[in-house]
DNA sequence: AGCACGCCGACT
DNA sequence: GTCGGCGTGCTC
């Protein structure tokens, strides 16, 4: 190729300075593997006017010209002479994959979280569109031009075509009569099958340019994505409460303006319902929506729900398959689909009209994405309903602080739903403390008071769920002679025990060995199972309550696909009694048989070294205390816990998520944490430990340095510690934490560290800015 | 990431 | 004298 480029300009002077009539317009493209680029390449004139930012096309990289794929950020003139640029090889799409306001976020996010655009984009475009998976590329043929499909042709018109049909091979000659018969375009198959030959006929036309082929994507299978079904659901009538929060949402809507609201409605005050109105409201002027969910909440029902009301909802979820999820992506951007919900990455659906974003439970933390680049999609909506200058609802029972706090400073508009519908009362809530309770082999994990309430509820025909937090049998399998801990080599933290098969699992990184029967390091015949999780309690549930159907659902019971629909319709239509699981069974689940509701560990959350335990206790036994009492009879909680006098626990039974804020709040502020504060990560992982701490101490260097250099002496930071997780996957790890003021601050110290930075061999590290978690 | 260039040790 | 180690730097 260009080979003898360099030649041709031999002076010092760097060709971009060279006249600057000689400009011309490249496109600016950029990788999602190193070297990220964005790099300027030439339009070859074959491409020229389509090259579009957000396509993806193929373009030499480097010494060898290896072909990579790159996304078009955008046409740019630069003050080069074009045949010093390699040029773009071929574009991969016909239409951009990104647009308009979706491309300016995808450019936000790789700011905001200090990720490369490439890997931005790598992520926001699901790999089944990327690949086209579900498509195939088809062959189609057709006559030549003079034999264009005529079904009224008759002989005398077109003598000289007959004369060519004449001259042809016996074979030829009828397979190219079948074709001009068919009057459409045939696929090679079909036009073989027709005429009953092998491909060679067939061949030899096209050779003698007596047919012509093109291709074409086709989608492979049927449309089995059924658009609206005819009888939709009518809205049912609104409580007050809702109306008031409806018109303040509608009022948004009108405004044309972007505007953040928090929905702040206790458990089962109908959040959803308000969701529901305000998306008709969006839809009576011709725009989508787009409602966001925490993935364990997309259930079949939250879907059916969205569906028989709109008809035209698309579903995504990571449990899709790459064509489904191809299809989905593929009727969103051409606007039929009137709703889009789904987890985490449908915030990047590319609704044409959106007019409304909803993201319900906005205080769950698996809105965070863990891996890069590590977005929280409430704030990417914020980011998103700002460019599109839409609303944008945020909605919970438990605000997160963050959120809360901007809601009663003004930022954020404030819609309360304090009462449940029918003005039922919440559930009564009563807190065992397990410091003095008796063991009692015959309730296992079960106090008194709840083994008691639990009797009556099923005696008086209701339902219960119990939650425990862990899932597997133990949580430690001990030696009761030496004190030895069956522990995982990776990771370096104790196996939980499974019952089902025996086997120890680290629920960490999967590391699984058959549990031991005897001691590995001392021989003593006898191995301890201490600290209970959802399959023992299962067993003894099933041995304390014999008559009474249970079901457990954690993420190891619910494997199998259509086990999560199958567990819930069950416990739904009473086929089951007790629902026991981890959090999973925490939130959403609207079952108003649900009469009873346990939690065995409340504390599972409350002593994490994490300024946020207080937080996630309160949220999680205020979440699932929500699921009961929903229906006429009124509903009981009984919460077991080591420390009773924890104000996340004492203010969850009171019901009284402001008093929890306020307090919660007073002390974030005083350490400048969010939302006073803005926090991030840096998290180093390597096979070597003390290569790993010698790299952790050598960012504290460099971010003194470029600290000292900014002048930004807010920026505090703590460590490089070892996080609670000091091993993972036979990684060890450090991390460095960082505060300051505001974002902006971080952002400034973070990227310039983060290009000054360049790990050993073997070490890597992450930025993660906005953390949810400290592990 | 890959692939070059480049500057010091053990081999024909 | 050359072959080859992997440290450093660049990729439009």
């Amino acid at each position: 190729m260009d080979t003898r480029q360099g030649e041709l300009f031999s002076s010092d002077i760097p060709e971009w300075e060279l006249d600057a009539a000689s400009s011309t317009p490249a496109a600016l493209i950029a990788f999602s593997e190193p070297p990220f680029g964005p790099f300027h390449y030439r339009i070859p004139d074959e491409l020229s006017g389509t090259i579009q930012p957000g396509m993806r096309v193929k373009v030499p990289l480097g010494k060898g010209n290896r072909e990579m794929v790159g996304y078009c950020l955008g046409i740019e003139v630069v003050p080069q002479v074009a045949s010093r640029l390699k040029p773009i090889l071929e574009s991969l799409d016909l239409q951009p994959l990104c647009t308009g306001n979706l491309l300016k976020l995808v450019d936000w996010m790789s700011r905001y979280y200090i990720t490369p655009i490439g890997q931005v984009f790598e992520a926001i475009i699901p790999a089944g569109v990327r690949t086209q998976a579900g498509t195939r590329m088809k062959t189609l043929l057709t006559p030549a031009a003079n034999f264009a499909f005529d079904p009224d042709r008759d002989s005398s018109s077109n003598a000289s075509s007959d004369s060519i049909l004449a001259a042809l091979p016996t074979k030829q000659r009828h397979v190219l009569q079948q074709l001009i018969l068919a009057c459409e375009p045939l696929t090679v198959e079909q036009l073989q099958k027709m005429s009953n030959c092998s491909s060679a006929p067939i061949q030899a036309l096209r050779d003698r340019g007596l047919i012509e082929a093109r291709s074409e994507r086709v989608m492979e299978g049927e449309d089995n994505f059924s658009a609206a079904s005819n009888k939709l659901v009518q809205p049912p009538a609104l409580t007050a409460d809702q109306r008031l929060a409806l018109v303040s949402i509608r009022e948004a809507l009108d405004s044309s303006k972007h505007q953040t609201l928090l929905l702040h409605g206790i458990t089962g005050s109908g959040k959803t319902e308000v969701y529901m109105q305000a998306i008709e409201h969006t839809l009576t002027f011709g725009r989508q929506s787009i409602v966001l969910v925490p993935e364990i909440s997309l259930t079949p029902q939250t879907r059916q729900r969205f569906q028989d009301r709109f008809g035209a909802v698309a579903v995504m979820h990571s449990h899709m398959s790459g064509p489904e999820r191809h299809h989905q992506w593929r009727r969103i951007s051409e606007g039929a689909a009137k709703v889009v919900v789904g987890a985490r990455s449908a915030i990047f659906a590319p609704v044409p009209h959106l007019g409304l974003i909803i993201l319900d439970e906005e205080h769950e933390n698996s809105f965070k994405q863990n891996n890069i680049p590590r977005y929280h999609a409430r704030d990417v909506a914020i980011h998103r309903a700002w460019l599109e200058q839409i609303p944008l609802v945020l909605g919970s029972a438990t605000p997160s602080l963050e959120t809360y706090h901007r809601a009663v400073t003004g930022k954020y508009k404030m819609l309360n739903l304090p009462r449940r519908i029918h003005n039922r009362p919440l559930p009564e809530v009563s807190i065992i403390d397990m410091r003095h309770e008796r063991i009692d082999p015959n309730r296992g994990s079960l106090s008194k008071p709840l083994h008691e309430a639990m009797k009556e509820t099923l005696r008086a025909g209701g339902q219960i769920i119990l939650m425990l937090n862990r899932r597997g049998f133990a949580t430690t399998i001990q030696c009761p002679a030496c004190g030895y801990v069956v522990s995982c080599p990776d990771c370096d933290l104790p196996l939980t025990h499974h019952h089902d098969g025996s086997k120890a699992v680290c629920h960490y990184c999967d590391y699984t060995v058959a549990t031991p029967r005897a001691c590995p390091q001392c021989r003593s015949p006898e191995v301890r199972y201490t600290g209970s999780g959802t399959q023992r309690l299962e067993i003894e549930i099933a041995k304390g309550f014999p008559n009474s159907p249970l079901a457990r659902m954690d993420a190891d019971s619910m494997k199998k696909p259509g086990s999560h629909e199958r567990t819930l319709s069950d416990f739904r239509n009473g086929k089951t009694k007790i629902l026991l699981g981890t959090q999973m069974i925490a939130k959403g689940l609207d079952f108003p048989n649900v009469l009873l509701v346990g939690v065995i560990n409340a504390d599972s959350a409350l002593h994490f070294p994490d300024f946020r335990a207080a937080e996630r206790t309160f949220q999680l036994v205020t979440q699932v205390a929500g699921r009961s009492g929903r229906g006429e009879k009124p509903g009981h909680v009984f919460v077991q816990t080591y420390s009773p006098d924890h104000p996340a626990i004492e203010l969850a039974r009171e019901h009284d998520f402001l008093s929890f804020a306020k307090q919660e709040l007073e002390h974030r502020e005083k350490f400048q944490y969010p939302p006073f504060g803005s926090i991030a990560r840096i998290i180093i992982r390597g096979l070597d430990p003390a290569v790993t701490e010698a790299f952790a101490n050598s960012i504290t260097q460099t971010v003194e340095k470029i600290r000292a250099l900014q002048g930004s002496n807010q920026v505090r930071f703590l460590g490089p510690a070892a996080p609670p997780l000091a091993k993972l996957k036979t990684f060890y790890r450090f991390h460095i934490m960082f505060v300051a003021e505001e974002p902006g601050i971080l952002n400034r110290l973070l990227t310039r560290v983060h290009a000054e930075l360049k790990p050993p061999k073997d070490v890597e590290y992450v930025i993660d800015i906005d953390p949810v978690d400290m592990l």
